[in-house]
Formats: C-alpha cells, sequence, structure tokens
RNA sequence: GUCUCCGUAGCUCAGCAGGAUAGAGCGUUCGCCUCCUAAGCGAAAGGCCGUGGAUUCGAAUUCCACCGGGGACACCA
C-alpha cells in the first residue's frame, strides 16, 4: 500500500517552504469522515506565505491532484481535503490482513530485546481482592503487547513475601494460631491472625517491637522463623495461582522480595563504597533533597532492610541476569515517589540503565463504603467477582438459549473476559470505585459485545459452508464496509501504540469500534448472498475482522467463544 | 504545608504531539427480529469541556493562578 502520507509530504515539499518532516506533522485525519481520508490545514502557511489562507489551500490542492493517486482533492476553505480511491484502499488494505492472517497486528519492532514487566505482586497471607486486578490484568496486557511487538519479554510476580508484617504474622500465630486452621483455609485464616494483632498491637505497642525482632530473626535465617515463614508462603501461593489459573496467567518468575534478601548485603556495601549513605536518627538513608526528594531510608536502626532496599537489590539482580531494555512496574500510583526514589538512587550509584526502570501507574480501586482495607475486613475478593460473573453469563446463556458446546466453559470465558475488559477500558490512571452492577453489565461498550460479534463472525462462517473468501473490493466500497476496513488497517499501529504508552485501553477502545463498525456492517448490507462473488469479498472482510477481534482480545488477556 | 494525579452530557468515560458543528456507552423516550445470532442496529433528548487569565489565525487539548476531589510525603509495603 502506498503510504499516502509521505506522498503528500513529499508533493508538498517541493512547493512549499518548509521541511518534508513538519509538513508531514501537519497532515491530519479528519475526524468527520466526510471531509476526506486526509486533511491539510494551510492556517500556518498564510503568514509564511504572506497569502490568505484559503488561496493557498487551492494552489496545495490542485499540486496534489496532479501528483498522487488519490481520488479526489479538494480545497475547502483553509482546508485541502482528500479522498483515496475507495476500491484501491481496500484491496491494498485487506490483502495486507489477509496475508498475515493469525499474525495480523504482530511485529518485530522490538527486535528481541529483554524487557522485564513486574506486575500482580500479591502479598502473601493477604486476600487477592478487587485492587490488585489491575496490576494483574493490566500487566498481562503489557506483556502480550510486548511480545507481539517483537519484544522477548520475562514476566515477574514480585510477591509481598517479606518484611514486617511477616514479623507480625508470625508473632501472632504463636499467640493465636494453630495449624489445623490454616491448613484449611490459609488466606482466611491467617488474615485473621493480622487483623488480630493490630487490634492488639493498639492496646499493647510492645506486640509492635516484637514484630520488629521476629522480622530480624528471620532475616538472620533463623531456623523456626523461616519455616514458619515458607509454610504462609506455600498456603497463599496455592490460593493466589487459583485466581491466575481462572485469569489464564503465568509468570516466569515468582522471585519475591525475600528472593533478594541475601543480596542486600552487597547492594548496601556497594552503596556505601558510593558514599551514597549517611546516618540519621540511627538509620542508613540516602539523602535525596537536593533533587526534590524526601530521603531514602535503607537499612533500619535495627540493621534489617526496607522495601526499597529490596528493590534496588531486585533492580541491579534482574540487570545483571536479563539485560533488560526496560524494566516496567505496573504498580499503583499510590507508588510514585518510591519509584522516584529507586530511579534516583540507581542513577546516583552510577547505572546508566537508571533512566530504563519504568513505572507504570495506576488509580486506586475503593468501594462505595471507602477506601479498601484487609485489616478492617473491608475487601471485595477477586476470585467472587470472578465467579460471581460466570455465573451471571451462565443465567444469561440459558435464558437465552445459546447453543453451545459447553454452558460452563463459555460462562467463563464470557464471565471473566467481561471483568478483565471492564478494568481495561478506562485509561489506567484515573480511580474508580467498584461497582457490582457495572462489572455485571454486559450491554454496550463491554467484553460481551466484542465477544459476541466475534461469535457473530464464527456463525456467518459456519452457514457460508465451504466457501473460500477472496476479496474483490468492487463490493465493498458501501459506507460500512469501507470504514470497517479503515479501521481493521489500523491494527498494528494500535498495537505498537497501546505498547509503548503502556495503555491497554487503547486496545480496548480500538476493539469495540472495530466491533461496532462489523455490527453496522452486518446490519447495513447481507452478507451471504447469492452472487458469489460478492459473498466471497463480504467474507473475506468478515474473516479479516473475526481474526482481528480475536487478536486483540487475546492481546487483553480475553478469550473469545465460538458461539454464544 | 510540599509534591503529584484527576475534574468533559444525569452516571461511567473517549478525545489532550492545538485545527473545520465536542464523541461513546449506561440511563430516559421512540423505532427495528416472515432476512446471516436483538449480549444487536437506528433515532431523539442531553454540554459556557471546574473557574479566571495567557500564548495562538485557532485552545477541551499548551502555560500560569485559583477552586474541588484522590494519593504520597524516612525506619510499613
Amino acid at each position: 500500500m502506498v503510504n499516502f502520507k509521505l506522498e503528500i509530504a513529499q508533493i508538498l515539499d517541493k512547493v512549499l517552504p518548509l521541511e518534508l518532516e513538519e509538513i508531514s506533522g501537519m497532515i491530519e485525519i479528519p475526524q468527520d469522515k466526510k471531509m476526506g481520508d486526509y486533511a491539510f490545514p494551510c492556517f500556518k502557511l498564510a503568514k509564511l506565505m504572506r497569502k490568505a489562507p484559503n488561496l493557498i489551500a487551492q494552489d496545495v490542492a490542485a499540486a496534489i491532484a496532479e501528483n498522487s493517486i488519490f481520488q479526489e482533492v479538494k480545497p475547502v476553505n483553509a482546508y485541502v481535503n482528500m479522498f483515496v480511491s475507495k476500491e484501491y484502499f481496500v484491496t491494498e488494505a485487506l490483502k495486507e490482513v489477509t496475508e498475515a492472517g493469525e499474525k495480523y497486528g504482530r511485529s518485530s519492532y522490538g527486535e528481541g530485546k529483554p524487557i522485564i514487566v513486574e506486575y500482580s505482586s500479591p502479598n502473601i497471607a493477604k486476600p487477592f481482592h478487587i485492587g490488585h486486578i489491575r496490576s494483574t490484568v493490566i500487566g498481562n496486557s503489557l506483556y502480550k503487547l510486548y511480545d507481539a511487538i517483537g519484544y522477548d519479554v520475562i514476566r515477574i510476580n514480585h510477591l509481598g513475601d517479606y518484611g514486617t508484617q511477616f514479623g507480625k504474622m508470625i508473632v501472632a500465630y504463636r499467640k493465636w494460631g494453630n495449624a489445623e486452621d490454616v491448613n484449611r483455609e490459609p488466606i482466611k485464616t491467617l488474615l485473621s491472625y493480622y487483623t488480630k494483632f493490630h487490634e492488639e498491637a493498639e492496646k499493647d505497642p510492645a506486640l509492635d517491637d516484637e514484630a520488629r525482632n521476629t522480622f530480624v530473626k528471620l532475616e538472620k535465617g533463623e531456623k523456626e522463623e523461616v519455616e514458619l515463614w515458607k509454610w504462609f508462603r506455600e498456603e497463599s501461593l496455592k490460593e493466589f495461582n487459583r485466581v491466575y489459573g481462572m485469569l489464564d496467567i503465568t509468570f516466569d518468575s515468582y522471585n519475591g522480595e525475600s528472593f533478594y534478601s541475601d543480596k542486600m548485603p552487597a547492594i548496601i556495601a556497594e552503596m556505601k563504597d558510593k558514599n551514597l549513605l549517611v546516618e540519621s536518627r540511627g538509620a542508613q538513608i540516602v539523602d535525596l533533597e537536593p533533587y526534590g526528594l524526601t530521603p531514602a531510608p535503607i537499612v533500619k536502626s535495627d540493621g534489617s532492610s526496607l522495601y526499597i532496599t529490596r528493590d534496588i537489590s531486585a533492580a541491579k539482580y534482574r540487570k545483571d541476569t536479563y539485560n533488560f531494555e526496560k524494566c516496567i512496574y505496573v504498580v499503583a500510583s499510590q507508588q510514585n515517589l518510591h519509584f522516584q526514589q529507586l530511579k534516583k538512587i540507581v542513577e546516583l550509584m552510577g547505572y546508566e540503565w537508571a533512566k530504563d526502570i519504568v513505572h507504570v501507574p495506576f488509580g486506586l480501586v475503593s468501594l462505595a463504603e471507602g477506601t479498601m482495607s484487609t485489616r478492617k475486613g473491608r475487601v471485595v475478593f477477586l476470585e467472587d467477582v470472578l465467579n460471581h460473573a460466570i455465573e451471571k453469563t451462565r443465567e444469561i446463556i440459558i435464558e437465552k438459549g445459546v447453543n453451545t458446546d459447553s454452558v460452563d466453559e463459555t460462562a467463563k470465558m464470557v464471565g471473566i473476559g467481561a471483568v478483565v475488559f471492564n478494568e481495561l477500558s478506562n485509561n489506567r490512571i484515573k480511580d474508580y470505585v467498584f461497582n457490582w452492577d457495572k462489572v455485571l453489565d454486559f450491554n454496550g461498550e463491554t467484553g460481551p459485545y466484542v465477544q459476541y460479534t466475534y461469535a457473530r463472525c464464527k456463525s456467518i462462517l459456519r452457514n457460508a459452508g465451504d466457501i473460500v473468501p477472496e476479496t474483490c473490493a468492487e463490493y465493498l466500497t458501501g459506507d460500512s464496509a469501507y470504514e470497517l476496513t479503515k479501521l481493521l488497517y489500523g491494527y498494528p499501529e494500535t498495537v505498537k501504540d497501546a505498547a509503548l504508552k503502556y495503555e491497554p485501553s487503547i486496545l480496548t477502545r480500538y476493539i469495540v469500534d472495530i466491533a461496532e463498525a462489523f455490527n453496522k456492517f452486518y446490519h447495513d448490507e447481507h452478507i451471504l448472498v447469492d452472487n458469489e462473488a460478492e459473498k466471497k469479498a463480504k467474507l473475506s472482510l468478515v474473516v479479516a475482522t473475526m481474526n482481528t477481534l480475536k487478536s486483540g482480545l487475546n492481546l487483553l488477556g480475553i478469550k473469545a467463544p465460538e458461539r454464544m
């Protein structure tokens, strides 16, 4: 396919007193399609050329019309509006989509370079609640997006499996716990200990000291503490994996904070050597005031480590192990400061790769009753949300009498898909209040809507029988077919855009647009017509849509059912 | 207090390397299943794009100030 933008720019480069780059940047795609496929505004040129913009537009239009393959070029006030030949565009676009087949949208942009995505990272012994869905689902999609544009992605679940909280947990277990309860219902039981600890600690602050001391023992590797900790960790992971299984999410590494425990002395020594550490109030800190940041404590006054200490050694370890091009952290925006500090400290240590540390923040999920709080028991469990969605989907399937091979399988795909899609449809930075009605609403711009559209494509193909689709632009120049084709053609660019902006919602919005365009086409035109050539042509558009929807859903971590 | 993010239709949100009358979905009202899946399609109604300035031929989009809301601010993670 001709690069229209480049063609315009090259023609105008000869006619106008501007650089190729500038011209290229001025070319736009009108939001109102009636205005054309491309437009060139001439306002800026007025001053430069000492001429009225509408007159310039006329000259520009003439130059483009003479030298390009546009079907129509016309000046409208200060704009030059350009229309490509629909037949040419449809032929070329569908050729590209069809030739790529299932691989459409994938590219080798990343040249196989390694990228780390750290996501999900729940805290051991705490419930996997609706607040965790964001990191989990955004991270999973970023993994798929970067994989699609040709990077070698390493997925890390940086488990919150270390820190003073485990001192608290161990203390609480010894005081009030028993093994039987933990084995039966690990997370809920451990959480109850944790909650109890906080209640008691308010009355008796000495408990906090005891917890800190216990963590020191754990960090020193004392047998009893380590064994309890290992046990808590394993039981928790079992529960997390159940949810990951439902979401079909896996990781390459579960190296959480504890993994770096033995790697910290070296990092601390290195920081000392580089004169970054100063003593303050008994702790070792990095003074970040010159950079407008608050000081970062690295070693507590009791000698034990902190979250940021472990993150620094994790970053170093990852660079040494994977030599990442980028290390992406999908972590809540509440930790903005933490990542600024982390980045700055790595930079101060003299590592040029500090710039490759990328924090991808996202907004807060709260409940109508207020911020979620595991301690106060104010949480919505992610597993419950998924199960509710599946249950509701099952009801709808039965009510509609959907002819599906497996109601269970379909209900799972659609129910979970709805939750995931909902999570990925807004800009990740926005805060939101969790709302059952909203996650369980399957009409309008939702996952089920896109999946339904996919199933509709499938259904048409089943009804078409053995016919081999074959593009013939002659039959695909109706408004809705043309709009759909234009959208489909933009898929690879959308995938790249979503990846590079770390924003899966760009893709989510896009596949909704595809689904809308397809449904419009479906209603405007009959596909399985008697005319064989026309039928084949329309089917080729159906296939292209189907592949793009399936691929797009996949990149969001959502499955596409054959029937629904 | 300092830093930071958010503020667009009744609700939830797109649009924000400035461009031609501001877009969806939900909700409301009204149409469309003798035709490929109605979890669908179409139409109507609904807006001083938080406020005030600045830059520009042109600002929802850039800059400044203010207002309202969220978040963070050294031995938690």
